[in-house]
DNA sequence: ATCGAAACTGTAAGCGCTTCCACTGGAGGT
DNA sequence: ACCTCCAGTGGAAGCGCTTACAGTTTCGAT
């Protein structure tokens, strides 16, 4: 029992009374065996606890068996979802999952260099990383597919869709008497974003309303109550601001802004509605009830992992761009949930 | 920039005009080498966009410059944060993270194996699999760190302090006039449960007072919506239980009780006081805000990613268990948020 | 019995990298 | 001028595994 250095194929094979190569094909399921081969090299495999190296295999078969997924962050119940569906489809298919955080990360890009390293591909969230070092990887070969970013040449891409269901959303407010939508987070900040604010102009334009340049803030919930402390502010100055709508870019925005605009007697929704994005847990505890947008991102998860997967494999070589649907969840925070249409 | 087989360390020697051996030593800062040679290196690398394999540096060095995690679970904020706090470690200190999911894994004991045979150390989460499969691990010598588990012969392990902080919550409870609390939650599903029921119930006996047995469910909403439409239920119809205070094993209980409550007007804090456990963001917006505790799981997690590199790297072997404070956070679902003490 | 094929097993050549060792040539000391 | 020393470099031996290829049995068919 005592552990020297870890038990080799070596040794497993002397101890079997039997080559290498009949350990291999044994633990491996490859080629013909037989039986009592079979049963020695269980037996001594066990006995010696054996644990094949992997990156002796990953060597010789020219294979990692892994999968790298490079994520910005991982705080939110969010990208945990993302992550969850991701290993999942990986473990099925016997793949590993090589995590990499780059946000707060000092070399992003030597990290991710390192990574392609090891892996056979890469999921790269949008968010994740620029679009050199994106160029980059490809250039070097690593099959890709990028989450939440748009399309580019040759690499596949999965994404939630977005400016549609911003479009339906706001275009609900707008029917149901709203005039002066403003909404909140940046869209700079990343595609999703950028497209969410599409959806909200789209929304403006098809009804002959010009939409209001959004407010420029981060995603956060600190950001959130700072508009909200602002608009209470414009308010109670008299100022002319008469905004009556927070289409914000996500939760946390809106959570903050709509606790913020409660507690200092705003009405939500009668004097403001507010919608948010992700339907994190918290929106539907509170009230008025959080409307939102959910994105599967399990399912998204799951789909990266396998058009990598097809791309490793070489099982296809066109690249895919694929779309998810998102649902819209309408309570109380919005006016009109279940009231209309 | 056709990209025909990846470059290896052969076809930058080959351009550089130097040997396979400079190479190595240019890129990895090892030895003695000229200027020239490393401006010839740096060039013949960055034009064939060269990847060292990691897999070829492993066998070589025999070390595989990463850690394995093994989670239950990714849902929740939860586990995100325990990652977060454990990659930004690994990273800076040049790890890579090999994560695991074992919750709707078919052979978890297989995927461990495997991990085993990838990394350096293994760090385990206490729900994530069995004491046998950690054993087995042991014995087959790969370092070890323990999350969330009572300790094992020869592991680390690193947790948060449970039991105290369960027993001051409860305390304040009790001190406060609530005397018929019930603990939510089966104590056998973590170690962690079964310390906070130990705090609950030595909270009880240090006041001469007998602790219920804990209403053993599973942690989910579902669960706590059920407990609560009982308790409900049981008021309706008469019953003497007087139930005055519900200590949940987690947020998801206690939010999704302290929901059901309300809508069917049972006061919260009046009549029932509830209490959670890891203070989700839903806990600081849901109103009566909800009492809970707050563990540091970023800093939990760099803790693991730690002692497991000392343990790697030999720097340390006695094993050592380590336990983090935890914050209690009071807000009006307990009744007595900041009033007393 | 004899032969051929099928079933099994072993030998050995890599996979791409690190690193020990030996070697070279030039700088410095005598 | 000689020797020593060392910075700089290359040769080559592995690291532990897979797998083509070749060798050895074992059998059923002739």
């Amino acid at each position: 029992m005592a552990t020297g250095k870890p038990a080799t194929i070596y040794d497993v094979a002397a101890r079997a009374k039997l080559s290498i190569a009949t350990v291999s094909r044994v633990l491996q399921g490859t080629g013909p065996v037989s039986e009592k081969a079979r049963a020695r090299v269980g037996q001594a495999a066990a006995e010696l606890n054996y644990v094949p190296l992997r990156a002796a295999r990953s060597l010789a078969v020219q294979r990692h068996e892994a999968h790298g997924l490079v994520l910005p962050d991982l705080s939110g119940p969010f990208y945990g979802d993302l992550l969850m569906g991701y290993e999942r489809w990986a473990g099925e298919h016997g793949q590993s999952v090589v995590l990499t955080v780059t946000h707060g990360n000092a070399d992003p890009r030597r990290s991710v260099r390192d990574l392609a390293g090891r892996v056979d591909g890469i999921v790269v969230h949008g968010n994740a990383i620029d679009l050199a070092t994106i160029q980059e990887l490809r250039k070097a070969g690593v099959p890709l597919v990028l989450v939440a970013h748009p399309p580019v040449t040759g690499c596949d891409s999965v994404r939630t869709e977005s400016a549609s269901s911003a479009e339906q959303l706001t275009g609900r407010l707008l029917d149901a008497g709203r005039s002066n939508l403003v909404f909140v987070g940046d869209p700079a900040s990343s595609y999703d974003v950028s497209e969410r604010y599409r959806g909200f102009a789209n929304a403006h334009e098809s009804r002959k309303k010009v939409a209001p340049e959004p407010i420029r803030v981060e995603l956060t919930e600190e950001a959130g109550q700072g508009v909200a402390a602002t608009m209470v502010a414009q308010k109670r100055g008299g100022g002319l601001e008469r905004v009556d709508g927070l289409v914000c870019a996500n939760d946390e925005l809106a959570l903050a802004a709509m606790s913020t605009l409660r507690s200092a007697d705003v009405g939500v929704p009668d004097d403001v509605v507010v919608t948010g994005w992700d339907d994190v847990m918290a929106a539907r505890y509170v009230s008025p009830g959080l409307s939102t947008v959910r994105q599967p991102m399990a399912e998204l998860g799951r789909l990266a992992a396998q058009r990598l997967h097809e791309r490793v494999t070489g099982e296809r070589t066109r690249a895919r761009n694929d779309v998810l649907a998102t649902e819209l969840v309408l309570r109380d925070s919005c006016g009109t949930s279940g009231a209309m249409h």
